[in-house]
RNA sequence: UCCCCUGUAGCUCAGCGGUAGAGCGGGUGACUGUUAAUCACUAGGUCGUUGGUUCGAGCCCAACCGGGGGAGCCA
């Protein structure tokens, strides 16, 4: 049995190969008398490997039925092309593993996005999705990358929570009673005798760790029981949060600077056939922007000077804007896309609208939040240094209505050897967004849960 | 939840009151080392659904359903 070579390695081969076995699936195939082309991808990288079979060779009886989408398995010589691109096979037998009949809905030609999310279970064999998806795959091989070479541990924190992190979002619930028991206000008879819901952030069980382990991230989907019907939102979404001990909100945006910087040049250097793809087919600009945003320091901006920034600018919002409200989308796109026109870092937001484990800061007005937002896509990472004096999170908490009891574990963290401490969390597809140019989250997720849609 | 756009052949779209068209794809044939090949012929449509206006509606009106974009909520 002969191993089969990928398609990737086919085409870096520095010299012909005499005796190759490739398995893909047939892109276009085009005709003559006497013998036929393939264009054969496997899915390993964005170019198509040419196949040239001749009429009498082993298998060519069934070409006709070799049509785009079939499945092949093909043995050959690998040669110089004789057109475009510097290899091709010349086939010495051909075998239709998986035929396709005409009802196979992807043609030669390039489908419209919306069109391809109808199918989201073939599109991973067009160009544009194969390249978004291994980009995908590698992003998330950056991520762990990134951190394990900085010393922090991985932390798998838990997906059902009965937690609801206080202001993190709509939580989707978990129960095995039925509908009606579930919504009713005993929740002592369900699975886990109280409720729980699937996870909205798994930051305070990654600050258990990092007050243990000192510099922790966690990896893994996120769920929001949020009615967003936008391009930047899914109800399921992978995040990223990084928690480290001994760290204020400097250290916190440095760190995730250097994240995002890191990612991106991660993309660019081992991605770089499918940023070329991208950039000529999805956004002209892309790979001057990553290069851009890989090079040029994020600029800091407090919330107070954006706010400034916002009243000096001449400019009409539909939302008018005064210190202590929350920045609006065509707020942070003005200070990204117009003004800095680079990520920009906003920090120190007003304490009302933000969290109860932000850290107050000495004004007694601003806690230490901080933003990342990047142009055309809004915040991709958000963070902050956690409150770590045990009596001023319990305050918080009062005034918050929390019930204490149920935090009494997170409280611990300050009663028992509390430190500062800092972190973030970033989405996952939002940074795949950044590094394709692709503007829509249904297009980066390999299958989308969204608002009224949860296909395949 | 709100606002805007949209729904015509498998796909992408013309058609804007008088019994529906193009390109691609499919089928058949021809043929050159082509790159969504080229050439010829050809099949294919309850014009989202339900009402209404009209002599007559794909085209006008209303409601409903689906899709897309924007805003809010928000990683």
């Amino acid at each position: 049995m002969m191993n089969r070579t990928l398609v990737k390695h086919v085409l870096d081969s520095e010299e012909e190969m005499p005796d190759v076995l490739i398995q893909g699936w047939v892109r276009t195939r085009r005709d003559s008398k006497a013998f036929s082309f393939l264009e054969v991808n496997d899915g390993s990288s964005v170019a198509s490997l040419q196949v040239v079979a001749d009429e009498g060779i082993p298998g060519y009886e069934r070409i006709g039925e070799m049509a785009t989408g079939s499945a092949v398995s093909i043995r050959g010589a690998l040669v110089a092309g004789q057109g475009r691109q510097r290899w091709e096979l010349r086939a010495a037998s051909l075998e239709l593993v998986g035929a396709v009949p005409d009802s196979y809905p992807l043609q030669k030609k390039g489908h419209t996005p919306e069109f391809l999310r109808s199918i989201a279970h073939l599109r991973p064999r067009t160009n544009l999705f194969g390249a978004v998806f291994r980009m995908r795959s590698r992003l998330a091989f950056a991520i762990h990358r990134f951190f394990q070479e900085r010393d922090f541990s991985w932390v798998s924190t838990p997906i059902i929570t009965a937690s609801d992190c206080e202001g993190a979002g709509e939580m989707f619930r978990v129960t095995t009673l039925d509908v009606g028991d579930a919504t009713s206000r005993d929740a002592s008879r369900d699975f886990f005798g109280k409720a729980a819901y699937l996870t909205v952030s798994g930051q305070l069980e990654g600050e258990a760790f990092a007050c243990a382990l000192s510099n922790i991230y966690t990896f893994g989907p996120t769920f929001r029981a949020e009615n967003s019907n936008t391009t930047r939102h899914a109800a399921e979404f992978w995040m990223v949060e990084p928690e480290m001990a001994f760290c204020d909100l400097y250290g916190d945006m440095d760190m995730a600077e250097e994240f995002v910087r890191f990612l991106v040049g991660d993309a660019l250097a081992n991605s770089a056939e499918e940023v070329e793809f991208l950039t000529r087919f999805v956004d002209k600009g892309l790979r001057e922007r990553l290069e851009h945003v890989k090079e040029t320091p994020f600029v800091r901006c407090s919330y107070t000077e954006a706010v400034d920034i916002l009243l000096k600018s001449g400019k009409t919002f539909d939302y008018p804007v005064s210190w202590g409200i929350n920045l609006q989308s065509e707020h942070e796109r003005f200070l990204t896309e117009e003004h800095f026109k680079c990520p920009v870092i906003v920090y120190n937001y007003p304490k009302e609208i933000k969290p109860f484990y932000m850290r107050l800061n000495e004004d007694g007005k601003t806690v230490t939040a901080m933003d990342v937002l990047v142009p055309g896509i809004g915040e991709i990472v958000g963070g902050s240094q956690r409150e770590e004096r045990l009596d001023i999170l319990e305050e918080n908490m009062r005034s918050m209505g929390m019930n204490a009891e149920a935090y009494r574990w997170y409280a611990d963290l300050r009663r028992y050897g509390t430190v500062p401490h800092a972190g973030f969390g970033a989405g996952f597809e939002r940074l795949l967004m950044f590094v394709t140019g692709v503007t829509n989250i249904r297009d980066v997720l390999p299958f989308a849960r969204t608002p009224r849609n949860c296909e395949f």
